[in-house]
Parts: C-alpha cells; structure tokens; sequence
RNA sequence: GCAGCUGUAGCUCAGUUGGUUAGAGCGCCUGACUGUGGAUCAGGAGGCCGGUGGUUCGAGUCCACCCAGCUGUACCA
C-alpha cells in the first residue's frame, strides 16, 4: 500500500482557480443545446446552397483589418502576439474577415459566386456584459462575387429561416435592414464634416435605446447618463440636426402615419407595406443626394425580393437607425434582434445585443486583389443567443439522462461487474462500471447525481441464484413521493426493481430504458 | 477608459451606535441503516470578513488606496 498523502500544508498558499472573466465554462446540458443549434443552422444554410469552409483561429493581423497593433496597446480589442519572424498574429475577432483572406488567396480556383458557411470560434480582448464574452461563436454565410440585391435578400430571408428553425416564434424576432450609402447620402446632404461622421452615425445607432431625444442630445451638446456621466456630442448646427433627425424620426413617423391612415388617404396601396411609405418618403427628403438615392434603389431592391417571397414586415423591415460595423461596410447591413423582453437572474430587464448581423463589404476582398470583388454575408451570434434563449428557458437546459451504472457489491468480483458493462456497451447501451471508493449506498448516490436511469447489482444473494438486480432510478424517485396507496405502490415497487437471470441483463435493461423513452439502438 | 453600487462559508445572505470565541439556511461529508439514492434525525468539515495601509485600548464594522464583481456609459471589426 502506498503511504497516504499527508494533510495539505496550510501555510502553502493554494493556487486560486478562477476563470478569466468574459470566458464561460461550458456544462454537459450547454454542450448539447448549442450542438443542437449549430445543427439547426448548418441544415438552413445547406439548404440555402451554401457549403462549408474553415478557416484557422489565428491570422496575421494586417490581414484582419484596422487592429494594427503599436508597441503600446498590441491588445487593445484584439488578442495579439509576435511570431518567431516577428510578424503579429492575431487571434480572429470575426469570420468574415478571415474568409476575406481565404477567398483572395483561393480566386483562381473557387466558384463564382462563391457561397460558404463556417462556424467557430472568435476572440474579442473587451469588456463582457451579459450575452458579450471575450470568446464566443459564431456562424457565419457570406456570398462572394454578386452584387445582385438578390444576394443581400438571400442573407435577409435566410437570417429570418435560421430563427424560426432555431424555435425563434415569428414576431419574436425581426431582421432590420438598411444601407450604408443612405446613412452617407444623408450626411451629405446635411454637410457633415469628414471628422463628425462616426459620431452621427453613433448618436444615430442609438435611436432605439435613447429614442428621438437622445439621439438629438448626442448631435448637439451631449447626453447625460443615468449614472450621471457625461457623453459629449457632435455639436452640429441647428440645420444639420435638423436634416439628421428629419431621417431619424422618419422610421417612427412612418408607422404613425401608418396608423392614422395618411398615407392611405393619398391613395397608395392599402396592402402595401410601411417600408414602402418609408422608402418613398426618404427619397423625397433626400432627393438632393445621388448616393442616398442608390442606396434606397439598393433597399427597394431588397424589399421587392422578399417580398416577392411572402416575407413580410414582421419578419424582414427597413429600420434607418440600423449602422452596424463603421468600419468595413459598404451598402445593404443587416441585424437581428430579438423583440420580447429577456429578464435577468434578478427579474430586470437585461438588454442584449442583436444576435445576428451582416451586411455587404465589397472592399474587404479587393484589399488582397486590387480588383472589385462585391461580397455580401452575416453571421450569428451563436453564444449570445444562446445566452439569451436560455434566459428565455426556451433552450433544453435540462441535462441528458446518465449511463447505466453497474454497482460494485464485492470489490473481489471486479471483472464479473466489467464483464456486466461489457455486454452493455456490445449492445449500444452508455453503461460504466463504478470506479470510486463509495460503499453501496455512496455508489446509489453517485448513479443518482449522473442521473442513471438505473443502476445493476449483484451481491452475493443474486450470484447465488444466478441473478442480477436491475433497479430503476427514476420509478424509485416516482416511488418515494407517491402517496400512500398501498396497492400502486406494491406494484410500483416490484417494477422499479427486479431479479432476472444473468444472462437477460441486458433485455432488462433495455426494458427500463424503454420504459422511459431512452431506448437504444437495435445491435 | 469614465461613473455609480457591491465584496462575510461552495451558494444565498445576517452581523446592533466599533467590544471578547463571526452566525443562519441551503449544499457537502459522516452516522442511525454489516445489501439500496431522493424523506427524517444527530453530528462534522468548511472563513486571513476581497487585499494593503491607517485611525483606535480594540476594526467584519470607520478612513485612504488597490483589486474584483455588477450596472450604466464610452468603444465595438
């Protein structure tokens, strides 16, 4: 026998375990549910023609974009570090910009349009929230080489797919579109400076969270916030706020008038759709801008299409406060949101992101090829709704039932208990032998913890007889709340636990699983 | 990054105006049960009271700084 450890030293510090915080530790009941939702994207992209592509987790920086790493921040956003040579390499914060790289390097040889699905893994070196992690996937479809309107419908009417597949009931959710050259067409016309761009389109992305007054705070003085902070604005002029919030309210007013019936009385369709009303009215308001008006023939282009296949408001709508990424967009973005409240652990409201987003990049492949090359994608955030279904309990987090557990009554007798889980496994039934030290009822426990569905026992009465004891865990736990009632009881009793000769174990296994609609396989 | 709030057992939290040996519930372990989990009862383990420094005869309690968490905000490919 070896000697026994000794008492850990107390005046040794220990190591404290703690995980780095915006990074989740994954249980077995997570592991499954996002399998099942990976499954349930990937069918919807397959069926969309899409096929799959990987690419690696780590790239050179310069590849992925504007996060060139300086001597003073190398990690600021991005997870980054030198190579051997020198050259920063960077841990992927999206997978868009990484097919980029692939498609550029591949050109000769891919179809065109090329379309292809990836999920993995991304990393983003920011502060979490709820729904936001430092590592989280996504799953991702871009279409690269068309610059058909019909390619950025396809990412719209496939995102609204993806949702309703995923369990996502219509009108609890919605894909809002809008377009890069509106939001630039718009500023032209309003003559907003190079340097005030980003923080317009800023005080416009945050119309739906601080609504009309808030965005008007963000283009003047500034805004503050609950916690008494102070936002600096844009401090334009009162004519440029003016022409930035004419096309911020436009979205609401339209559904106002919508209501009041304006429209209706100057004799357009009835059956026709707000988005129609809103495109009409932006194009009049704007009409000065050439860019804004191609960006609305980009919209009606989309709205036509899916329209055209019975998509319709409460599924796929035109919101003019949607920006998206500042960076790399260059015309049609997408963004799905979920619309019915989400209550955290405490009962208030938590606000999560939108769980999808996409958009067309027609700059992100010419980069590599110093030609144009449209391409046009979106991706899901496939952690964060994760997070967000589950506070919705509409994710299974119930987790699976455990193996059959075969009981140790005789430590003499180890291999007759291996040979028992033997059988089991040679008949496709998930089976273990109890490996702890636990005495019986130790063992019962353990089976009950990894949620058994039943437990095998042979002691020395059963091998005598030639028997096995099957005991069924889930009966048993039915059996200790019962009420009194003596005859179902008794029965019960003799169901939840039975003798049957050595060599029907397994038939009498598979009996118990049955019982609870956890049959195995036929071998 | 900025602002506000919060840090006491594995978890949820008590802890009087500063006062001796810091508590409860749940969970965990052991036993009542040398062949039966979920029920009951009894017992037990588990805490540098987030850290450092200060005020004080005396600090979980007051002060300063630091760290961490939460919320908001900024940034967000």
């Amino acid at each position: 026998m070896a000697e026994r450890p000794k008492e850990p030293n107390k005046e040794i510090s220990k190591l404290k375990a703690r995980r780095p915080r915006g990074l989740a530790d994954r249980g077995p009941a997570e592991i499954a549910a996002t399998r099942r939702m990976l499954e349930t994207i990937r069918e919807v992209y397959e069926r969309y023609g899409f096929e799959a592509v990987e690419t690696p987790a780590i790239e050179h920086t310069d590849a992925l974009g504007k996060f060139l790493p300086d001597q003073d921040r190398p990690n600021e956003g991005v997870f980054s570090f030198q190579d051997d040579d020198a050259q920063w390499l960077s841990l992927r914060y999206d997978l868009t910009a990484p097919l980029a790289r692939y498609v550029a390097e591949h050109f000769e040889t891919l179809p065109k349009p090329y379309r292809s699905y990836r999920f993995g893994w991304v990393f983003r070196n920011e502060k979490p929230g709820p729904g936001r992690f430092r590592a989280f996937m996504q799953f991702d479809a871009d279409t690269v080489g068309s610059s058909s309107p019909a390619a950025d419908a396809e990412m719209c009417m496939m995102a609204a797919d993806t949702m309703e597949a995923l369990g996502i009931p219509r009108g609890s959710y919605v894909v809002k579109v809008n377009s890069r050259k509106v939001l630039d067409g718009v500023m032209d016309s309003a003559g907003i400076s190079e340097s005030k761009r980003l923080t317009v389109l800023r005080a416009i992305d945050k119309l739906d969270r601080f609504g009309v007054q808030g965005t008007e705070a963000l283009l003047g003085k500034g805004r503050h916030d609950e916690s008494g902070d102070f936002t600096r604005g844009a401090e334009l002029t009162d004519f440029q706020t003016d022409r930035i919030m004419s096309y911020a309210r436009a979205a609401v007013e339209t559904s106002h008038r919508m209501q009041s019936g304006t429209y209706l009385a100057k004799g357009f369709n009835a059956a026709a759709d707000q988005d129609y009303y809103l495109i009409d009215e932006l194009r009049s308001s704007f009409s000065e801008s050439q860019f804004a008006l191609e960006g609305l023939d980009e919209l009606e282009g989309i709205h036509a299409l899916v329209r055209a296949s019975s998509y319709e408001t409460d599924r796929i709508r035109i919101d003019p406060s949607i920006v998206r990424g500042l960076e790399y967009y260059t015309g049609p973005v997408f963004e799905v949101d979920l619309t019915f409240p989400i209550a955290g652990d405490d009962g208030k409201p938590v606000r999560f992101g939108s769980v999808a987003a996409g958009g067309r990049y027609d700059g992100l492949v010419s980069r590599f090829r110093g030609e144009a090359v449209p391409a046009t994608g979106f991706s899901i955030g496939v952690s964060r709704l994760a997070a967000a279904l589950a506070h919705l309990g509409k994710i299974d987090t119930k987790p699976e039932p455990g193996p059959v557990v075969v009981t140790v009554f005789d430590q003499d007798r180890l291999a007759d208990y291996q040979n028992m889980v033997a059988k089991l496994r040679a008949a496709r039934i998930r089976a273990e032998l109890y490996l702890g030290a636990g005495r019986f009822a130790a063992q019962l426990k353990y089976a009950d913890k990894r949620r058994s569905p039943c437990v095998v026992i042979q002691g020395g009465d059963e091998k005598a007889r030639g028997e096995v004891t099957v005991k069924d865990l889930i009966l048993g736990a039915e059996l200790a709340k019962l009420e009194k009632g003596r005859e179902a009881h008794l029965q019960k009793q003799a169901e939840a636990q039975f003798a049957v000769p050595e060599d029907r174990l397994v038939e009498a296994v598979r009996k118990v699983l049955a019982r609870h609609g956890l049959g195995s396989p036929p071998s």
